[in-house]
DNA sequence: GTCGGACATTGATCGAGATCAAAGCGCCCT
DNA sequence: AGGGCGCTTTGATCTCGATCAATGTCCGAC
């Protein structure tokens, strides 16, 4: 399910200055080299478990993951979509809250725990950067409870495409090109569907009648193109604010 | 609206151990006593509105406030209550993201953001104290959003009153006696219906559900009394984890 | 006292999204 | 080429919560 990883400096890394590494100068980069170990693994595979105890943090390299809960009569809800930089883990208690699997083949930055939570403790660069990173990701998980609470099915769709191709254009994992953005959906209709807090019937109906408005062309079921971003996010209930893609 | 109080001393401080000062030994204390300012304001009061920057950081010292984010249309959703020892505020931004609204009189700690901004820096007890409350609140926030997403209505109602219930018996707010808790809820019907993304029409009649299926007594509109957590637990979904009250 | 306004409950009806059901479409495997 | 399986779309119907509309309750002002 997991393989190893040749680990790579982290000047060449991808992630150097998104990570939780990002603020570290030369020395902090050493240190955690000398800790750091890559790991590999497959689409459907559990990075973490609810409950379960986690002997390592991580970061992710490249590919996505889903952070999800799935009640005991089989509802599920994603509560955050992991892209490369993102951390996985929460210093200071070793119990992950949530499931974080695999989307795609993932690979990931890992970091033994007891090692990283003295790091965390010695180490102001990686402290505040995480401190940066967790506000981030509480302000994200707010703004999405909006989306969750208040907003039509339409809506949550726009939403969410909106919000994911901000993040791939700022991780450059999307094209921004004259007038029109394309993206890349990491999720199957029913993993969509599981972060919308929607149906897959529903969830494909709104693709469908967001494609009928032209307001996305469906290039791949996995491929989106946005025509024109601002009135995709003027269905997204969007108050102006949130500004252009980049 | 805002009205200056006599600042009392830190270590007399009902929220002395559970603050983002928690952690602080004496001497840190003593910088934070020197900055530090008390303010009380009425109900209704705006301690931070979405969009507006700030000048201030501060933590509730008594009083209940909401978190939420109205869209244009009106709609609106809570994302967060602030009970006593809360932190209101975002380190490292100026702006906030979301409204903060005095549910009743609310007594607030304020510190000016530099001042404290500079101590984050340079004070490891007040950084890392401000991590894990910001851990427990991503925790409690993406919690939340599986309630949103997911449960239906009398689900969401009795979940709420359960970690409400939790919460006030942690901070003392709360009575638990032989088999019976009472709790008090800081907020009417409209802010209730806010906070589980639902109608007031809904929420009142869950609430009239629960009562007539014997999980809840009403001893006033504002006073709701479990006689059995474990029940009232086992409607709002939970799989039994989160265990009893204390 | 009683008037008025804010908050809460209850009832009747409507509709967005869920559920039940059936195709459609790729894609791998033999 | 054909069959089978996973994913997606589309259609028909149902239901939970929203909406529209009274009515009830509490409290403070006069």
């Amino acid at each position: 399910m997991a393989r190893m990883t040749p680990s790579i400096a982290c000047n060449d890394c991808p992630i150097r200055y998104r990570a939780v590494c990002a603020d570290c100068d030369a020395d902090e980069l050493a240190m955690l080299e000398r800790v750091k170990t890559y790991q590999t693994v497959q689409a459907g595979a559990h990075l973490a478990s609810a409950g379960e105890t986690l002997d390592h943090f991580a970061s992710i390299v490249s590919g996505c993951a889903t952070m999800s809960r799935t009640l005991e009569d089989g509802r599920r809800q994603t509560v955050g979509l992991l892209l490369p930089s993102d951390f996985i883990g929460r210093p200071g208690r070793a119990q992950s809250a949530f499931d974080v699997q695999a989307l795609g083949e993932v690979t990931i930055c890992r970091f033994e725990r007891r090692a990283f939570e003295r790091m965390v403790r010695d180490t102001p660069h990686i402290a505040t950067r995480l401190l940066t990173m967790s506000l981030d990701e509480l302000d994200a998980a707010r703004d999405w409870a909006v989306v969750l609470g208040r907003m039509t099915a339409r809506e949550k769709l726009a939403a969410f495409l909106v919000s994911l191709a901000r993040r791939q254009a700022q991780g450059m994992g999307g094209r921004v090109s004259g007038g029109g953005v394309t993206l890349n959906l990491p999720l199957t209709r029913e993993e969509l569907a599981d972060h919308l807090g929607l149906t897959i019937e529903t969830t494909s109906r709104q693709m469908t009648a967001l494609r009928k408005d032209g307001l996305i062309e469906l290039r791949q079921t996995r491929e989106i193109l946005i025509p024109d971003f601002e009135a995709l996010s003027a269905e997204a209930g969007e108050d102006g604010d949130g500004g252009p893609i980049v």
